[in-house]
DNA sequence: CGTAGGGTTGAGGTTAATCAAGTATGGTGG
DNA sequence: CCACCATACTTGATTAACCTCAACCCTACG
């Protein structure tokens, strides 16, 4: 059996609830599956058979309107799960996935996982507090498409990204962008236009400084008194 | 034991799962609390100590903003239950709740529920679909917000709301806005004065007519129309 | 009759999308 | 090693949607 597979597993807040037994009969019927840099995953409307694990890479699900723009509404990271929600639904998928670059991610057969579910109510309590963060991060987005502009959602997003120990940026900070900018944008719910110009402005107004996917923070007070703004 | 009270918790999909004896017990250390009109249930934060099933009334959850603005996400009829998934979030509800109209409410104590979770699995799946329905729903309402204009959003909650058996409207119906429009206008992320002209633009091109909250549907088929080009 | 609340209408301004063009940058093949 | 191309990114000009502020209307109700 695959020790490092079961590493993973294991460090999930999720998996991490199962027993030995449970986590090796988990990790028999799973399945491996190597994605290519923008390769679909699954679609909207998808039926689904089981949720995911990253084991390499990440992946991004996203929304995407008739007329093809996208919306992503998260980023799954190496070591995070993703679709657990979508096995409770009749109606499939309810976004897109695909990987960000090159990726890996492990497959997890609802069958098996929900008969887990039904003798360890330990796994029952993790699964609530997953589906409960999902609901969370949701609102989240909502509140920030509904009350707040681009340039606010663009520093809170540094800030959640890049915060110290006290929660915040400091001046002189290195700010490393490891995804796309048009990426960003679209995590943003705007375009790489907008995104672009919004840097600009900040830069120009003595906030941050800018030179490609490198940002140095010029005014933390500035730029945190942004966002606090609306909240 | 109060016999409507036991009828009303049946009713909803969530607790219909329980045995009498669970339910008895539920109703034992359940609390009712009346409302008054716009009279608060909680606040965004505040500690959950269980969730909400509506007794008579409904029930608005919403988010506020820094300057005061709302976006009402969900209303809660009677019959159905809400703030479940914040029961397992570490941070508060996400989200404020108050009166519609005069309601009442019926509060069921987390802890007890969650004993029942550990010992019932077919609770724990319902839950599951509960919270399921909601990240369905807040999805629904990120796509909408990012995507579509206020027409569009503003068409689809009246079909949503008065379609027939075929899923759509016909031409010469009836449709009775039973919340006042100030309401229906934060539910669509929109002002009141947005709401209007948006309701007025439709009786102008002759898709829709306005009597206060009456309105009558003139071009069924242009209605549709608007709202399947953005899907 | 007067007032209050919800609703409507108008003028003006702001945010951000769109369209179009131009600038790096990195990889590939000659 | 260089020319070429694809891709990401940037910048400018224009436009559209929607918000804000302010005034006004209308109806219910004291």
């Amino acid at each position: 059996m695959n020790q490092e597979l079961m590493q993973m597993m294991r460090g999930t807040p999720l998996l991490s609830a199962l027993n030995e037994a449970e986590l090796r009969r988990l990790a028999e019927v799973s399945r491996r599956r190597k994605l290519s840099r923008k390769e679909a995953l699954f679609l909207e409307g998808d039926p689904v058979d089981g949720f995911y694990l990253v084991l390499a890479g990440a992946v991004r699900l996203f929304k995407i309107s008739a007329d093809g723009s996208e919306l992503t509404l998260h980023i799954a990271q190496r070591g995070q799960t993703f679709a657990e929600a979508a096995m409770f639904t009749p109606r499939g998928f309810p976004a897109n996935a695909e990987a960000v670059d090159a990726a890996e991610v492990l497959f997890l057969p609802r069958e098996e996982f929900v008969a887990m579910l039904r003798d360890g109510d330990e796994l029952c309590l993790r699964l609530f507090r997953d589906l409960a963060i999902w609901i969370r991060r949701l609102t989240d987005i909502i509140f920030s498409l509904a009350f707040r502009d681009v340039e606010s959602r663009l520093i809170s997003y540094l800030i959640q990204q890049f915060r110290d120990e006290s929660g915040r940026l400091s001046n002189g900070q290195e700010l490393h962008l490891d995804v796309e900018k048009s990426l960003l944008a679209s995590y943003l719910g705007t375009t790489p236009e907008t995104f672009s110009r919004v840097l600009r402005k900040l830069q120009d107004n003595g906030l941050l400084n800018v030179d490609g996917p490198r940002l140095t923070v010029i005014d933390a007070e500035a730029l945190h008194e942004i966002v606090e703004l609306d909240e």
